[in-house]
DNA sequence: TATTATATTCTACACATTGTAGAATTTGCA
DNA sequence: TGCAAATTCTACAATGTGTAGAATATAATA
């Protein structure tokens, strides 16, 4: 019988909003899951459970029941490396944080665009002024060149 | 003994991208009951259920359930007129939206504030011209007079 | 006031997600 | 081949949502 290959589906998350950085995607042992991965690269579950402060007392199991869960969800991958599976991020941090930015943009835009506009100009105005600087660089440049469709 | 005052607490949802409309924020049946109250105002649980479609086939017992769960989440009050409760939206649907837009864009400026900016300019892009010109508009009008804190 | 129609409350089950972990089994290296 | 290490399996808890039956409360009316 041929091993079933687990697909990778595309990822899904949800975001709430009364969280904080990743906590906005990820529960608290994924959340702690992906910063060891990504700050140390493909590891074992041994390599992340070293990682864990000894004070944190998570079982074995209980990592690999989250890195099989993540890895089914489209987070991780993993391969065999001598008598160990090593798991790493599909997603670079940064690739990761791009695409929940872009899913949220567009999902809220399509919630409610206008209201979209306004906080989130709003929220840019209580930053620095160099934010808003920024921004309105980018609209214009849009508003110019990119006229394609 | 006292009747215990239903705390109204502060609304909390999740946002879930790959939905559409209320459906981003709210469960099936839970949105099917906003969209009544919204519509008709204030109402029972049976005029609620009378709008349904017969072949939807809902009990009295799940609407009053959720009605009752939306209460407690703070979406809704309820008020007693003559035999029967009557529910009523907390926020008009003007305000939810307001309401659910501003904690996420919030969140995901949060989140990622470059990534948020370039996706949404992105995202406005793809609309109609008009709709950058409502924005370039709003953020200038930000750039000047708004300098208070 | 007793009856009845109707509304509510209680309880419970299903499914999904996430945290958690023990037990049993597999496996790879010495 | 045997043992230590790793995996899989299974399961339970909590939360959120959909769903509904049974028991109970209540108001209107006969």
């Amino acid at each position: 019988m041929e091993k079933k290959i687990p697909m990778s589906k595309a990822l899904k998350f949800n975001f709430n909003p009364f969280k904080e950085g990743l906590s906005h995607v990820l529960g608290t042992l994924e959340k702690d899951i992906m910063e060891v991965l990504w700050n140390r690269g493909e590891s074992s579950v041994k390599d992340i459970l070293d990682t864990f402060p000894t004070d944190k007392n998570i079982s074995y199991s209980a990592v690999i029941t989250v890195t099989n869960r993540m890895t089914k969800k489209g987070l991780l991958e993993k391969r065999k490396l001598g008598k160990a599976y090593f798991y790493k991020p599909i997603y670079t941090r940064e690739q990761f944080f791009e695409f929940v930015t872009k899913k949220i943009v567009e999902g809220v835009s399509e919630f409610s665009l206008k209201s979209a506009m306004v906080h989130f100009v709003d929220y840019m105005s209580q930053m620095d002024p160099d934010k808003i600087e920024y921004f309105s660089k980018l609209i214009e440049s849009k508003r110019k060149g990119d006229s394609r469709s």
